[in-house]
RNA sequence: GCGGGCGUGGUGGAAUCGGUAGACACGCUGGCCUUAGGAGCCGGUGGCCCUGAGCCGUGCGGGUUCGAGUCCCGCCGCCCGCACCA
């Protein structure tokens, strides 16, 4: 009968025994009973809406094949799986279709559910979690709760990014090119009071501890840069009428004598108050109301001319009470630093554009030009030239302080910030980039804020016997600039927990990376019913081991995750500074060399794909066609390839399982095993069982920790060529005799050795043929061992160069000595024919590989 | 502007420590088998004069070295992140 590789049959198949079995299950309590080591393999949880796309299949395929390989290596994996399953999408699909948001949300679960199995994803379904269900979401609740008691929330007026199509506040880190990060809407600017995170707490420590992970240098750097830390000083300058002193930052105090005016930020809370009543006040409220309006992209376009009002007013310069005209002016953010600064137009590019756009004066203080002099200028004049100005380099003072003059500036910084401590007039200091975390939301579908707000006893935290605080069920989902939470009246009126009056419910979300910043707690101990997690397992389990996913979440997610976990650390009921000792970002797959989208129309169906090829082929493609971590183009033909490799790997393996191995009847496994190492293999077999352990080499090492699965592959591939070659030719001899009977066994023996490499990304296809082979569960067998003598020779292909270039290939035994190997290489007729009538000044021979012959 | 990454056949990519460039696959192509095949099997495939022990070849130009895709210097191009951050 003709043997036919169908994953359609095939792949239920092996579904259904995992599920029967549970096969993925991993006990808390096996833990400390087996002694096996704990490993935590984890891909980022998806957001579920419609179906998955083939960026979930490359993520899930990646991790799925991390996980295998662990167990296989004796570990017990933990490998969960859940859903971010609050979130705008499904609530904007309510707004249009008046579907309650968890219908759509419940709907796309399953199928993702569904999908995931049809993969044959080894998941712990037992630990399934989903965001939006309130066993979750009450957890969410309690670690507000908690963060709130250790002083790290705060609720507090802000200028803050308002998004207007989505009609609700966005963090920082959800503001793109001033455009909000989902809606593609240009941000506004609001006053308001929300909900913060002090994650600022904790950026030194944020920053501090990349040093000791995993992660991708890209990946830290970006966060190293969102942090921001900037070493410099904090002076005062004061205003003598109004009697009031103001702070700036700056890096560069070393400038202080070359400031010349003074510009506050229009969002700086003082502006308003230096001129009410002077004739500045009109001007400057015009100002200030059109620049709090802009929106961000436009306003913070570098290229864009520099504008301010003069406010009238001015302060004093503390190291030489110099008067300093103070301007309002939108060059300077209220975000960053005091939201003031002292402007050294001399020193700094931006400050120049002002003063020139503003006729201030431009003073010199550190001698140097960027850049080469004009020609016919001197460039020593050039360096001392007000024309050369700004000058952003370093240099020695001049007109500065007698004290300084002549110093160079990196040195005169610190004197002059030391002076200025002493003087009590500022001191050294660091400043972040990093803002506290905006958490509250105006939308609906999100974790309720678990405070009310009491007319006499302020805001209250509930008491955490009262969570969760169920999120009510409410007719018209459409935000109108404040939650719709809010229309729920029933549910926003309740009694204060503290006093008994009357109170009224919060009616803002939390911001859906909050559920996300500690799902991977709850995995380890999901069914806990009367705590977040017992610290005694989660502590067992985390940090996770390998975290996989997209690079898109390299700040947001990855550095929200940190935080909580350094502050639940802190707080006492976790013990993990990290939350991911290990990460690794996959690269999109993109159709046509651009990303998918259904607009665009060219997308590609991960069932469709496996309807085809079935999903063993779709998930060895997703890792073969590159480095998992670049960005691959998508194409039909490389799955075909795939595929027909698979078609052809299975072939052989059902074949010589028929001559020999096990026997399968309707599942049932009869026969003895008979895919073991052979004896005392002779030639081809020998050969094969070699490629065989080359192959185990190779496999293992690109797996463990490497990543690099698309050579892992392809050294199975390489495999099954050598396999197809040697079953080619024993297929051609006499059954009966000892060659044929040696040669079937060495072919299944590398068939097994292929089936079992190809597993931790082909796993249907493997168990499957395993079980033909040898009767046994391939993953329940432990990860293959290459041994050294099949990996080692007796003789090797010495490549023989004259000048650095290849010009002959002999064969050298394995052992052979410097000297031998040189007599080898001179010995050759092909070298000989370069070496006429030169000399020969040097042989260079490197044992085992090869003999460069240096000649003259 | 600052930070990070990348540039190799017609295509995706390989080359682990400075040592055989192009593994593996796609595509193309010759053949076998076949009633047929979009199945399977065997072979070829960097370029050039196609004569050889041939010459050239990893974005470009230099350099170090017996030897450079790999290291160094200077360019060019592409991608990503941040960006009026004081």
């Amino acid at each position: 009968m003709e043997l036919r590789y169908d994953p359609q049959q095939i792949e239920p198949r092996w579904q259904q025994v995992w599920a029967d079995e549970r096969t993925w299950h991993v006990d808390n309590a096996a833990l400390d009973a087996d002694g096996a080591e704990p490993v935590y393999v984890l891909e980022m949880l998806p957001y579920p809406s419609g179906e998955p796309h083939v960026g979930h299949l490359k993520n899930y395929a990646i991790g799925d094949a991390v996980a295998h390989f662990r167990r296989r290596q004796g570990k017990t994996v933990l490998h969960p799986m859940g859903f971010d399953s609050f979130g705008l999408p499904a609530e904007n699909n309510a707004i249009k279709t008046g579907q309650h948001p968890r219908e759509a949300t419940e709907a796309s679960i399953a199928s993702f559910q569904r999908q995931f199995r049809e993969w044959g994803v080894s998941i712990d379904w037992d630990r399934e979690i989903a965001s939006h269900r309130p066993d979750y979401y009450r957890w969410t609740q309690w670690i507000f709760l908690q963060l709130l008691k250790a002083g790290l929330v705060e609720r507090r007026s802000a200028a803050v990014n308002w998004d207007p199509v989505e009609e609700t506040v966005l963090a920082n880190e959800q503001v793109i090119d001033g455009r909000g990060e989902r809606s593609g809407a240009l941000v506004e600017i609001r006053q308001l009071e929300q909900w913060f995170l002090r994650i600022t707490d904790y950026a030194q420590r944020l920053l501090d501890d990349l040093d000791g992970i995993g992660w991708p240098e890209h990946v830290k750097t970006m966060q190293r840069n969102w942090i921001g830390r900037s070493e410099g000083a904090r002076v005062v300058f004061h205003n003598e009428e109004l009697d009031r002193d103001y702070e700036v930052f700056t890096t560069r105090p070393d400038t202080l004598f070359g400031a010349t005016f003074f510009v506050m930020a229009p969002e700086h809370a003082d502006v308003l108050a230096l001129v009410e009543g002077t004739e500045q006040e009109d001007e400057v409220r015009a100002y200030v109301n059109r620049a709090l309006t802009a929106d961000r992209a436009e306003r913070g376009a570098a290229d864009k001319p520099k504008t301010g009002v003069f406010l009238g007013r001015y302060v004093v310069n503390p190291v030489n009470g110099e008067r300093l005209p103070m301007y309002v002016a939108d060059y300077v953010l209220m975000d960053y630093g005091t939201g003031a600064i002292m402007a050294v137009p001399g020193h700094d590019q931006r400050d120049f554009d002002f003063a020139r756009a503003y006729g201030l004066p431009v003073k010199r203080v550190i001698v140097g030009a960027d850049g080469e002099a004009p020609e016919g200028v001197d460039p020593e004049a050039w360096a001392t030239s007000d024309d050369a100005l700004p000058y952003t380099g370093d240099g020695p003072l001049v007109d500065s302080h007698p004290e300084f003059d002549g110093t160079p500036n990196r040195e005169a910084l610190s004197a002059i910030t030391a002076w200025l401590a002493g003087e009590g007039k500022g001191e050294a200091t660091v400043n972040f980039r990093l803002r506290d975390w905006l958490v509250s939301r105006q939308r609906y579908w999100g974790c309720p804020i678990p405070v009310v707000h009491c007319e006499a006893c302020g805001m209250v935290p509930l008491p955490e016997d009262e969570l969760p605080v169920l999120l009510p069920d409410i007719e018209d989902y459409k935000p109108k600039g404040r939650s719709p939470l809010a229309a729920a009246e029933d549910w926003v009126a309740t009694t204060c927990p503290t006093c008994g009056g009357p109170a009224s419910r919060e009616t803002d979300t939390l911001d859906t990376f909050v559920d996300s910043s500690w799902y991977f707690l709850r995995y380890t101990d999901a069914r806990n019913d009367g705590a977040a997690w017992d610290p005694a397992v989660t502590n067992r389990w985390m940090p996770v081991d390998q975290y996989i996913g997209g690079v898109e979440h390299a700040i947001l997610h990855l550095l929200y995750a940190r935080f909580f976990c350094k502050a639940l650390t802190d707080i006492g009921v976790l013990d993990a500074q990290e939350p991911f000792q290990n990460l690794f970002t996959q690269g999109m797959i993109t159709k046509d060399g651009a990303k998918m989208s259904k607009s665009k129309g060219n997308t590609v169906a991960p069932r469709e794909i496996v309807e085809r090829f079935g999903a063993d082929s779709a998930r060895t493609y997703v890792v073969f066609l590159g480095p998992p971590d670049q960005d691959a183009d998508w194409s039909d033909e490389g799955v075909e390839g795939v595929h027909r490799f698979l078609s052809r790997l299975w072939r052989l393996a059902a074949e010589a399982a028929e001559l020999g191995g096990a026997t399968v009847v309707d599942g049932v496994v009869s026969g003895a095993p008979g895919a073991a190492l052979p004896d005392d293999p002779q030639g081809d077999d020998l050969e094969l069982v070699r490629k065989a352990h080359w192959a185990i080499e190779k496999v293992s090492h690109d797996l463990d920790g490497r990543f690099s699965f698309n050579t892992a592959v392809a050294a199975v591939m390489e495999l099954t060529n050598v396999l197809s070659a040697r079953r080619n030719a024993v297929v051609e001899l006499d059954p009966a005799t000892p060659e044929a009977i040696a040669g079937w066994a060495a072919v299944r023996y590398a068939a097994a050795t292929a089936v079992s490499l190809i597993q931790p990304f082909a796993p249907h296809l493997a168990a499957d043929a395993y079980e033909r082979l040898t009767g046994l569960r391939v993953w329940e067998q432990p990860w293959p061992q290459a041994e050294q003598r099949f990996l080692q020779r007796d003789e090797f292909e010495l490549v023989l160069q004259v000048q650095g270039k290849v010009r002959d290939r002999v064969l050298a035994p394995t052992g052979a000595s410097k000297d031998e190997l040189e007599q080898l290489a001179l010995a050759s007729e092909k070298v000989q024919g370069f070496l006429e009538g030169k000399t020969v000044v040097k042989v260079v021979v490197v044992p085992g590989k090869l003999v460069n012959v240096v000649v003259r």
